[in-house]
Parts: structure tokens; sequence; C-alpha cells
DNA sequence: TGTATTGGATACACAAACGTATTGAACGGG
DNA sequence: CCCGTTCAATACGTTTGTGTATCCAATACA
């Protein structure tokens, strides 16, 4: 029932999907409206018939994919909490399995950062998203040292600073050479060297 | 002597310095020609006249940026090779010094690497130049670990891979939020904890 | 069943940007 | 000293992209 509503968000839904990919092909900037409506299957009308504007979609884009992120995190917390596995695999894990598609993902928030990097608002924004992904991860850190009896000898936060820091980085060029540098192998032999010093 | 090149290169030099702030500032697609050129003292008459089209005024920018940082590294490296201080100073300081300004090279070099994300012939050259990039620094490290006696149980490149790709994600930190996070903290907490493991 | 509303398509106006063609001026060579 | 060339400015045409205004169809509701 309540087919028009539910048309409707169901059409703003595919515009945002269309959004994405096309964001992620040619960049922001890059792409027009147009692109995105035809990838969505749909006209201008649509659009402006849902959104007030390109910025605004860009916001609306990055607030949805930040839901959709947090969500999955908050779905995979638990078993990785209390499963089996190391530390490390729980933290790499989340951070490899929260987006679905590595690459889009990656383009998408590299181009969104760089964004930020030149818009206060966007700032904002992002500021607040990536706090937030922080604790989630920093949760999952105290949970399981707690756990197992861990103790780390620099705070946890700080630890996930690193983490993501070098996961950021060591994916940026696991895309450029997918040969040379395999998937997480920065991040898997160094690591574990860091967690064996702060770790007692 | 000779005005007429030296003019022409002139030009050719500033429109590329302007292209540089511009892009930084708006990035590749949101900034125009005629940005660019206003920013330069030019027209687009002068544009066109020394580059064919915006593409390969992006090239051309990414390869003169990139000769310079080839450049500033040769002239820095012998220094930093014999003089005192660490192999993590020595190593740390050549990335931090070889750009004259961080912010806009960061701004410029992850636009960059999104660019050759998405298009074969940019990555190609890309490629090309961390690999040269990180020679530079692999010989640094070899050179001081072979001065001072030292053993590491990963290749120099692998650790010079560990380092930049945490000082890439450490400086997008760095400058999203530098109040929290102070420039090359991440680097200089757990660095020295990955060098004491690995060096013998 | 008729009417009002809503969502999306079509058509249109306008602005921005790219690239070209032409012009003018300065300098080099004969 | 004049002529040819070169570099940058100006002027122009064309394309692309944004946003608005209008139209049409389908559904909700009386």
């Amino acid at each position: 029932m309540e087919t028009p509503k539910r048309r409707r968000s169901a059409t703003r839904a595919r515009l945002l999907e269309g959004a994405l990919e096309v964001f992620a092909e040619r960049g922001f900037h890059g792409a027009s409206v147009e692109d995105i409506c035809e990838r969505a299957g749909f006209t201008r009308g649509a659009f402006y018939s849902n959104f007030g504007s390109k910025d605004e979609l860009v916001l609306a884009l990055f607030q949805a994919t930040t839901d959709r992120l947090l969500e999955q995190i908050g779905a995979l917390l638990p078993d990785l909490a209390n499963q089996p596995g190391s530390l490390l695999d729980a933290v790499l894990g989340l951070l490899d399995d929260a987006a679905p598609d590595q690459r889009q993902w990656h383009l998408i928030s590299t181009e969104f950062t760089l964004h930020a990097l030149r818009n206060a608002d966007a700032a904002k924004a992002l500021i607040e998203q990536r706090a937030m992904f922080r604790e989630q991860l920093t949760r999952l850190v105290e949970e399981i040292t707690a756990a197992s009896n861990l103790r780390l000898s620099v705070p946890p936060e700080q630890f996930v600073r690193l983490v993501m820091a070098l996961h950021e980085g060591a994916r940026s060029q696991y895309l450029l050479e997918p040969a040379k540098v395999p998937a997480g192998s920065l991040e898997h032999t160094f690591l574990p060297m860091i967690l064996e010093t702060i770790s007692s």
C-alpha cells in the first residue's frame, strides 16, 4: 500500500545509487546530473523533483553511504567482538567488510575527503562521520582486549587512528598496483609488530 | 638573449603554476581553463598557444611537479644520508621537505591518484613516478643502514612502502583535523616500534 | 466515477566552458 | 629598415550542463 511515497523513495534511492556509481567513475565535478539520471533510468525531471541541486545530492549521498556504512558496522560488530580470531583480524576484517565494494568506496570516500578539505561544511560532516567510525572501531578494540586480558600501552583510539591511516594508504597502493601490493599485505606484516610492542 | 623562447617558456611556467594553485583549490574538473589563465595573468589565447587541451595540461603539470619533486629529493638526499640523526628522521624528513607546500601537494597528488585510478594512461605515469620516488627512499634507507651497521629483516622497499602508506593516511587525518592529529604524530609514535622489531 | 494531487517527462531558457579563427604587436633575421 | 614569424589578445561559434516551467499520467480520495 501507499505506493506513492514508496515509489518516490524508490526513485530517490535509485538516483542515489546511480550517483554513487557515476561519481566513482568520473568524480563529483566530472559527472553531470544528466549522467546520473541516465544511469538510474530517469530524466532530470525526476532528479529535480527529488533533490534541489547537485550540491544537495552530494551531501545526501554522503549521508546515505555513511548511514549504510555505520549500519553495516553495527551488524558486523557483535560477531567480530565475541567470535574467535585475533584483535587484528577483527579490526581489519571490519575495515574490509564494512563496504561492499572496496574500490568504489575508496574512490568515493577519497573524493569526499578532497571535497571536505576545500569546503568547511563538508569537512564538518566528514569529521563527524570519521569520529563515529573511529568510535565503533575503538569500542571493538576495547572489548576484545578486555575479553583477552590484554593491556595496551597506548590509547585504543590512537591505535585505531594508526590502523585507519595505514589501511587507507595501503589501499591506495593496492588499487594502483594490485599485482605488486597484495591486498592487506602491509597491514598484516607490520601491524602485528606494533601490537606485540604495545600490548602486555 | 633569445627573448622569444624564454618568454614563451616563462608564460608556460606561469600557466603551470597557476594551474597548480587552481587545481589544488577546486580540483581538476572544477577548475576551468579560464580560471587558470586568470590566475596566471593571461587569457585563453596564451593557454591554447602553449597547450593543446586541458587534458594535455594535466599531464604536463604532473610531469612538471614530478620532475621538481625528484629534483628536490636529489638535492636533499646527500645531506640526509651522511649527516646525523636516525634512519627515521631522514626518511620522514625527506617526505616532509620534498614538497614546499604539504597541503597543496597532498591535494594535487590525491587528485592525480584518483585520476589515475580511472585512467590507464595516467595510471602508467603515476606508477612510474611512485616507483622512482620509492627508489630514492629505498636508496636512502640502504645507505643509512649500511653506514650504521644495521640489518633489516624485511626488504627495504617494503619498509619504504609502509612509511609512504602510513605517511599518506596520517597526512590526510592531519589536514582534516590539525588540532586533533599533530603533524607526524602517528609516524613518530609507531614507526620506531616497527624499526625496533625489524632491525638487528 | 470524477476530481485533485503528485511524480516524473518534456521542452525551454540561460550560463559556463571549450576550442578556433582572426588580429595585433613585438622581436629576429635579412 | 623592412619583412616574416611568433606569441598572446580578442572575438566568435559550439557544446555542455544547470535549473525552471510546463505537461501528462497515475493514483488517492470523495
